[in-house]
RNA sequence: GGGCGCAUAGCUCAGCGGUAGAGCGCUCGCCUUACAAGCGAGAGGUCGCAGGUUCGACACCUGCUGCGCCCACCA
């Protein structure tokens, strides 16, 4: 065994630093393509978000998916580990607006050389308006500052990730990839446009997807309003009362909606009622969603209030009466089936006023008109924002591009369950999230948005001689022309005159949602078309790691484009990460002003450290920041350490030498079977019971075993030499063992040995994270281990009764006991016996008897410590 | 309304058919030739409640309570 390095140090202190900078120039982690796939091991690595900075959460599930790639990495596996970078999308685009103090005006033109103010303006509304060119430029800019920043955080936490390999969302290659798979669903009729009413963020003045939902709940009002009969269908129809939120949607209302088993109702069925202050005559129809429960049991129907509204305007082919347009405001125009004069001046009133505004206004007209029965009563309900979004979103009819994704077929959504069976879910109950959401399903995936910076949709429209667009026979670019940015490029056969002109072209202007690109991330890290050869080698992926609250969003929408694509997963494996809570159990999140910079975190606690509290934390477990968990693991890692110098500070073992002894012999028996439970637990993707068991075993070894062999490891005799094995091949197996998540201490102290023993056994040369993982069978076999774990168990409880003798004598640890008798049955006196020498060095033991129990009788340790001379008061 | 998870020592959490565990915190000790940023010893729990299965239940089953999360067309 060597000597210790004049280097070796117990502290933790550069390690990341000039571990860091060696990893990197070894291309320790670079990832090796000449393997087939099933020696490859792939992971789909979430591209984390270029808008801002890196917080706790992010360390702390990235540390995850790092010990499941070291792990496999040792095991042999060419691990396929690249990182991305998700710069495309509504964050960076927002972020761009606050750094720079600008917002994106596509009517401005380009202005070459473009400086932005020194510093940006106090209000958004004067932030400078500026093209969508010079505005995409300063995001790229802005992202790739960003990006330098994140990859030094992750380097400094110790990711062993293969940055050669780092992709970003909104490069050309990410670009080409969407683009390519979008045409490929448009050619396969999967992909399709419709002009239909969806969901509108009035704040980012574009679309949103259901998977960006969010429930929040409102304090509102239920306005009780009167609509007149009509009469004319019998003398029995009188007036209707229906309880509304949203009043100022009276102009919109198209039907009312009662259940078809509503006593109430009933009557009503088939006639016609009018609409206060508009007397709009509208439809009372019956319909099974509707519920007698709700308000007065009977619904007013507008385009569009919500999407029930919505729901029934469709199946009952309802007429449209918008009058809520993108920005949030009523109609200036007055609308054509308000046909009487009071009913044209009333809605004068409400022009181009807000939503709340025009509600106001309305709740005067109706009080007015004596419409309004009582005083609106306050209620707090459950509305739908954008997750992003501060206001609450309308729905507005618009053209807008879908993915099919099982929300309008049962077959297909029967196929995307099925996919889900498919998976390996880490930890398993997370399937139900999946299965909840694409049961809950109410539509197709929205994917287009009318933004700036992100993946165009690629196609062209032809304009007919009117200059309208064919909307229904797209033009497509040729996938070898991608990617391509319709508003530039001039698709084949035109020229660019004729752009915007009647009989020409026109460019689509949206871009795609950015999920519809990061749901591509294995094809894009993969390498699909550009480089074939590497995506057979890792494609479909092994491992997904992901937060849990993307599972509708992220993961779905993997696996819809895999599943189109493909017709297969995009991976076997999806292990979900739980959330950082901080110590109030609450989210942490940059909007709440909770969160730990994790640079400060890491500079000072260690990467190690803060890497061993994240390891703790069972997967998929919400886990409350925790500072006193990166105390204990900064002392686990100064232990190994310490442990390591001890070991290697002791004269050599000889090359031939064996582990003889049985207590040596019962450790290492212990070993393997910890080398077992660490093995299985990882391969369960339970890296926190991989830790949990090593660490346990370490902290028993160092405590009794090192302390019961130490003597004799130190003195020359003849049982040196198996102690010395012995514990050469412990510190070689729990370094190894420890590797995935201690990797700067591991990399240390293996550094320490110097020398190639050989994959088995001892230390093979090189990085420890290019050694080979312990097998529990191999070490039983080369070390021919008939040994009984039990002695080991037995000498430590002798030991920690001749300890406690001492301790409640205040004496040291070190004092000598004059005698210790050990009274016990048969086969732990015989345990004691062969571990007889180790017990008295360690005890201090001048002379060590024991007794064998017969006839049952009480086991004990009788230790006689040595009159104290005078002691001190 | 539907689904999922959690409930074990003061705190954070393991365990899981066979006499309740760890770390932190707390108490009392100890300079001990790897480590005083260390080491040793100790106190502390009817394992949420109620039934059931079993020779035996913290663990398995049923119901309940509380907390958290996911989903839902929320007039």
């Amino acid at each position: 065994m060597a000597s210790p390095q004049p280097t070796a140090q117990s502290t933790l202190d550069n390690l990341e630093a000039r571990w860091g900078e060696r990893w990197e120039h070894d291309g320790t982690y670079r990832f090796d393509r000449t393997h087939d796939r099933g020696e490859i091991y792939s992971v789909d690595t979430p591209p984390p978000t270029v808008s801002g900075s890196l917080h706790v959460g992010h360390v702390f599930s990235y540390t995850h998916t790092d010990t499941i790639a070291r792990f496999q990495r040792m095991r042999g596996r060419a691990v396929f580990y690249p990182m991305g970078w998700d710069d495309n999308g509504l964050p960076t685009e927002r972020r761009v607006e606050n750094y720079f103090g600008v917002r994106c005006d596509p009517s401005v033109a380009y202005q070459e050389g473009f400086v932005s103010p020194a510093k940006p303006a106090a209000k958004r509304q004067d932030y400078i308006a500026i093209s969508r060119r010079n505005f995409i430029e300063l995001c790229e800019r802005l992202t790739e500052t960003d990006e330098k920043v994140f990859e030094q955080v992750w380097r400094l936490l110790g990711l062993s990730v293969d940055w050669s390999l780092t992709y970003s969302t909104v490069s050309a290659r990410s670009q080409r990839v969407s683009q390519r798979a979008f045409l490929r669903n448009l050619a396969r009729g999967e992909a399709y446009s419709s002009e239909a009413p969806c969901l509108w963020d009035i704040t980012f003045q574009t679309a949103v997807a259901q998977a960006e939902l969010e429930d929040r709940d409102r304090p509102g009002a239920y306005h009780d309003l009167r609509f007149a009969g009509t009469g004319g269908h019998g003398d029995v129809v009188g007036d209707v009362i229906i309880a509304t939120t949203r009043p100022e949607l009276v102009v919109s209302c198209v039907a009312l909606v009662a259940h078809p088993d509503d006593e109430r109702y009933q009557s009503l069925f088939g006639s016609s009622v009018r609409t206060p202050v508009f007397g709009v005559e509208v439809p009372v129809l019956a319909h099974h969603r509707a519920e007698p429960d709700k308000g007065t049991g009977i619904a007013m129907v507008c385009t569009f209030g919500d999407l029930a509204d919505v729901m029934w305007w469709r199946e009952l082919e309802l007429d449209t009466r918008a009058v809520i347009g993108k920005t949030g405001r009523l109609d200036a125009e007055t609308p054509s089936w308000l046909t009487t004069e009071p009913a044209q001046a009333a809605y004068a009133r409400l022009a181009g006023k807000t939503i709340f505004a025009a509600q106001r206004e309305m709740v005067e007209l109706l009080r007015d008109s004596g419409d309004l029965l009582g005083e609106p009563r306050p209620i707090t309900h459950a509305v739908k924002f954008y997750e992003k979004g501060d206001r609450p979103l309308e729905i507005v009819t618009t053209r807008q591009w879908y993915i099919r994704n099982g929300g309008r077929s049962p077959e297909l959504r029967a196929e995307l369950i099925a996919r889900g069976k498919e998976l390996d879910w880490h930890p398993d109950h997370m399937r139900h999230r999946y299965e909840n959401w694409v049961e809950g399903l109410n539509g197709d995936w929205l994917v287009s948005r009318q933004r700036f910076f992100g993946v165009p949709i690629p196609l062209w429209y032809r304009l007919d001689g009117e200059g309208c667009p064919d909307y229904e026979h797209p033009i497509v670019p040729d996938e070898a022309a991608l990617p391509i940015d319709p508003q530039s490029h001039v698709p084949p056969g035109y020229t660019a005159q004729q752009r915007d002109q009647p009989g020409g072209f026109t460019g689509e202007p949206d871009i795609m949602d950015t999920w519809a690109t990061s749901s591509l991330t294995p094809q894009i890290a993969c390498g699909w078309e550009d480089d074939p050869d590497l995506f057979a080698r890792t494609f479909p992926m092994d491992l997904r790691p992901q937060g849990h609250d993307i599972i509708r969003t992220w993961l779905f929408s993997t696996v819809v484009r895999s599943h189109y694509e493909y017709g297969s997963l995009p991976w076997q494996h999806v292990a979900l990460s739980g959330w950082i809570l901080d110590p109030d159990r609450k989210k942490m999140a940059k909007s709440r002003g909770n969160v730990v910079v994790p640079t400060e975190m890491l500079e000072q606690y260690g990467a190690d450290a803060v890497r061993y509290w994240a390891a703790s934390a069972r997967p998929g477990i919400d886990t409350a920041f925790d500072p006193s968990q990166m105390k204990i693991g900064r002392r686990l890692a100064v232990k190994v350490l310490n442990a390591c110098k001890f070991a290697f500070g002791l004269p050599p073992a000889r090359a031939d030498a064996a582990v003889t002894e049985a207590i040596d012999r019962a450790m290492l028996a212990q070993l393997a079977t910890l080398i077992d439970d660490a093995t299985r637990a990882f391969d369960n993707y339970d890296y926190a019971r991989a830790l949990q068991a090593t660490e346990e075993f370490f902290w028993r070894f160092c405590d009794d075993y090192l302390e019961l062999v130490k003597v004799r490891a130190y003195q020359d005799g003849p049982d040196s030499g198996s102690a010395r094995a012995a514990l050469r091949i412990a510190v070689s197996v729990l370094l190894r063992l420890f590797a995935p998540f201690l990797p700067y201490v591991t990399e240390e102290a293996w550094s320490w040995a110097q020398t190639d023993d050989g994959p088995l056994l001892g230390f093979t040369a090189g990085s420890i994270h290019r050694a080979s993982w312990p097998d529990g069978a191999e070490l039983r076999s080369v070390a021919l281990l008939d040994g009984d774990p039990s002695v080991l168990f037995i000498a430590a409880d002798v030991l920690r009764q001749i300890r406690k003798a001492k301790s409640d004598a205040k004496r040291s640890v070190r004092a000598e006991a004059t005698s210790v008798t050990v009274i016990d049955s048969g086969p732990r006196i015989a345990a004691v016996q062969a571990v007889l020498a180790d017990l008295r060095s360690a005890g201090n033991v001048r002379q060590l008897t024991t007794v064998e129990l017969t006839n049952g009788g009480e086991a004990t340790v009788d230790v006689q410590l040595p009159e104290t001379e005078s002691v001190a008061p």
